[in-house]
DNA sequence: CAAATGTAATAGTAATACTATTAAGTTTGT
DNA sequence: ACAAACTTAATAGTATTACTATTACATTTG
């Protein structure tokens, strides 16, 4: 298996790590490890303990790259958005017509990746379905304003703002662009988990991606004068 | 101030509880102090200790009532909603026209309520803050399939299909009322998150409710064939 | 008024997030 | 070449906290 923080460089702000996990095998395997092992055991059940037994090394030893797990989590994520944000630059840029664009866009950002075709990295579904699982347990806190503060964010507060723009190419006029972005970005996320537990929240009919299909819809009639 | 379990009768799933916080003086004070607290706290801070020693009783006696400090939140995030379906229930009961029958669940659902009129119990407001801040703490978890199963989140599922419902009588031929129920309710109370703390991922203009406008305009766009 | 039941307090245990200290290996300057 | 300096990792902890077992007290009921 390929390591995926080989495969392309983003910056991920500083303060989430001691120790730059891209500049040693440990600290890649961790990163690796904790993908893997994250999502398989779910945030709250995942310690460094195990994550040091899987990857064979010892709990100190991942202390010395992440000071906490909610640290790790927030590393990851923030990985995972500067990717994002970097495939819309790339499949958006020679697109001229702004609706094929944000067409595009929705797509990139609510369908599942495809591993062959999409994918940056090569454990991008894995990332993913933490992002699905996991994200609202480090963003939804009474912490958010001191992160915030030390430009944990950043990354996310772009791209919202990258994708709002593409939304008011399509509509000047309209006055919630930010809003419509952000909703659709964790709202589609959120009717994955809806439709993989909670069915009745949701419409899934068959394996077309209807994920995809109601944002579109909204957004397209939304942005309709 | 008035205790909030007296006023109104809500059924709350019994799996929830050990023993019925609404029969004795303890279970109401625990309740009570537990919206206040874990409001304070947030929920990881948030501790049966600490609650014990608010309410001038033992961690024991809170152990009691409940299980756990994740089906207590569980508790009062039913009650809640146990609430709201009820709200819409009395307050559109009267309405003929479709369209203002959705607008007034919008409403209700998406704005902030207002304790002199609209509440049915007295902290109704750091319950909704409760809701926005911790909701997604116990339902993005590895255990929603098993609670599930017990019937935790019936509450929630009939309240979205009440509101898809409302949505299918304005259109009829809508094919995602569900998504679209569930995404404004979700979605609502995660924009208020954003606007307190990462602004930029909203459009927050003055204190004229914009979480309102925003749903009621993608909402009647997306419907209107 | 005694038996049964409800309520609460004490004093724990187990798990886990995190740290202090020490040891081993690697690089660098002269 | 080799000692000093620095990087990396392992051991063995501590502190917190979620949760439990047991016992004591109070209240209700036949």
């Amino acid at each position: 298996m390929q390591n995926f923080l080989a495969s392309i460089k983003i910056p991920v702000n500083e303060s989430l790590f001691l120790k730059d996990p891209s500049t040693s095998e440990l600290g890649q395997k961790i990163v690796d490890g904790s993908i893997e092992l994250m999502n398989q055991l779910g945030f709250e059940r995942f310690t460094f303990k195990k994550l040091a037994t899987e990857i064979q090394t010892t709990e100190a030893s991942v202390y010395r790259y992440f000071e906490s797990k909610h640290k790790l989590l927030l590393y990851l994520i923030n990985w995972y958005w500067g990717c994002i944000a970097t495939r819309i630059a790339l499949e958006t840029k020679n697109i001229e017509l702004p609706e094929q664009k944000l067409k595009k866009t929705i797509h990139i950002l609510t369908a599942l990746p495809n591993p062959e075709t999409d994918s940056l990295i090569s454990n991008e579904l894995a990332l993913k379905e933490i992002i699905i699982n996991e994200s609202a347990k480090v963003l939804i806190t009474k912490d958010v304003d001191e992160e915030n503060k030390v430009g944990v964010f950043s990354v996310y507060k772009a791209l919202v703002s990258n994708v709002a723009a593409i939304i008011n190419e399509v509509n000047s006029d309209y006055i919630y662009p930010n809003m419509l972005a952000s909703s659709m970005i964790e709202g589609s996320n959120q009717q994955r988990f809806f439709a993989a537990h909670l069915p009745r929240l949701t419409n899934v009919k068959d394996d077309s991606d209807f994920v995809e299909s109601f944002y579109t819809d909204i957004i397209f009639k939304t942005l309709t004068k």
